[in-house]
DNA sequence: ATGAAAGCGCTAACAA
DNA sequence: TTGTTAGCGCTTTCAT
């Protein structure tokens, strides 16, 4: 029992309560002296200042939440990164929750960080609901959403250009051919499969190609789910040349997948992946990928959030980082 | 502001605050119709308990503190998946901090989570020290090491049995051949590098080699630190015919950083990694390595600091997850 | 089954 | 510069 309170440092030191918290709060209007001997006695007790009771009188805990689908994905543990060390360069604690993008937890655990009184929210998720809005706005404390979109275009919000990325991406893989790259996708549900494909669409329409959807492979957004949609796409009547995938662990099952059955990359068939994850360079050939800067998402939403806490003027609430095409060995020149 | 207090709702139902705290709290002892009326004003009133001023009277936050090295790294967020299912099977919510494995840091990061009050805390670090050790022998609340030595053998703890592990995966690579395979590791100030070369070590012994040691190369612990390291052994008069490599990227690195120099894995070359992270099927030839169950020891020590926590019986406090080599293309047979 | 009241350890006026 | 004193919102005896 850690029972050393401020009380009996203040006892101790033959000052009052308010001196100490004074003290350990660095108020400059300590006489040195007084502040020495409290010093003094704070470090021969070990007394440890209670965060929770500080919490309780100051109505702040310095501690944020975070919920995000899955810490164990590459995407979001390194955007996570981002958010702790701009929280703790601001002194803030982070909860963290996975939510794996389940709407009812989601919820459930705005309620529960909201109980646990954090002073600011961030929030990664696939699709934001009315719900979500409606907990947003009446939320007592800041939230800001990171690498997730808002449809309503209202909440605070750090983000790439998804629908652009993907565009650029795709019309670099048809160049002058004028046909249609197959295009390997997860479940539209996720707001940014969605506006990765509106992309897609908009650079086959643009370059005057008409969809053919037996070409757009939807399937798990991981290793297998990408091996799975190239093997599918391969044994069909189609003469596939060209992949534009949605996330890089996807790309590389596509890469596998498709030397597994003898075809070349990028020779036979070209791969163009998305988020160019560390693993983009663990391949051969490397993968062609679009950078998306997870750490800065992270960092600057986070960065956001502390503008809110504290009340600051905030410039822009929707800010969109700059995504960029990284050329690699899985397409030709 | 959520200034609804228990006070409120007590008011509005005309009960006492502590027959709201029952209801709030599950407290069988309160009269269903009581109880049905005071979750109608809870209701009502949009009421929100607040967890900080519940902490500060029951001297309890559903909260634990982890301290992890990095969780951008496959390892350690997975790890951490394992902690959050338990911990949210419990109600715990829980904090993180990266250390990066600074001593200094750690301390602090551990005061830090003592300050807030959390009810326990699982450490993850590269070398316990007499400092650490002292920490925790004075905590108040209870602390398990996951993925973590204690050289002392005296704190709780999850892990595998890495020399052993190394000892194994050794001895396979060296079958009857009777020769020295070439080993890549990190720094041996992070004890569990230090444990699989003393694996490595004592196989090499057992086999009758006599330890060459420049057939071990330091580097950094991820993918480019694995190619270099291969390229330079490659590049000396050593004839390299195996490698054993501590993690499963620094393996990827040296896979490819030999077929980078023209030469065949596993024909010319075999490796074996460690970990068995989602990256070890991701390159071909697949990667042959050791199976750690990372969720699975983050999951078991959260379940161990339950028990503490709830001052349960606890069988063993120091506790060793099975490993099991899992043989892939990058070795033959 | 319910209520009254004393804290939990601290901050933040306000006074001095 | 320092001290006094109310709370912060809840849990938890102890009565009833």
């Amino acid at each position: 029992m850690s029972n050393i309170t401020i009380y009996d440092v203040a006892r101790e030191a033959n000052v009052s309560m308010a001196t100490v918290s004074r003290v350990v709060n660095h108020n400059p209007n300590v006489k040195p002296t007084t502040r020495k001997k409290v010093l003094g006695v704070i470090d021969d007790l070990g007394y440890r200042p209670n965060a929770v009771a500080r919490g309780l009188a100051s109505k702040k805990t310095t501690t944020v939440g975070a919920i995000i689908p899955d810490i164990s994905s590459v995407f979001y543990s390194e955007l996570t990164r981002g958010i702790e060390d701009i929280a703790t360069m601001y002194k803030y604690d982070t909860i963290l929750s996975n939510s794996d993008q389940n709407i009812d937890k989601e919820i459930s655990l705005i309620n529960s960080m909201l109980e646990k009184q954090v002073d600011g929210i961030l929030f990664m998720g696939g699709k934001i609901t009315e719900e979500h809005i409606n907990q947003f706005k009446t939320s007592p404390v800041p939230v800001v959403l990171a690498a997730t979109y808002d449809p309503t275009n209202t909440l605070p919000s750090v983000n790439i250009d998804y629908e652009a990325a993907a565009f650029e991406a795709t019309m670099k893989l048809i160049g002058n051919e004028k046909v249609q790259p197959a295009f390997i996708t997860g479940d539209d549900y996720v707001q940014s499969n969605y506006l990765k494909r509106a992309g897609y669409e908009r650079a086959l329409s643009e370059s005057g190609i008409t969809l053919d959807e037996n070409l757009i492979a939807k399937g798990q957004c991981n290793y297998d789910g990408g091996m799975k949609s190239i093997q599918k796409l391969l044994k069909s009547d189609y003469d596939i040349k060209q992949v534009f995938v949605v996330t890089d662990e996807t790309s590389l099952g596509v890469i596998h997948g498709a030397q597994d059955l003898g075809y070349k990359v990028p020779e036979d068939i070209e791969v163009t992946g998305f988020n160019n994850t560390r693993i983009a360079m663990m391949v051969r050939p490397t993968l062609t990928t679009v950078m998306q800067p997870m750490y800065d998402i992270g960092a600057v939403a986070m960065r956001l959030l502390t503008k809110y806490m504290n009340k600051e003027e905030v410039g822009e609430t929707e800010v969109i980082l700059p995504h960029r095409m990284i050329e690699r060995d899985s397409t030709k020149n």
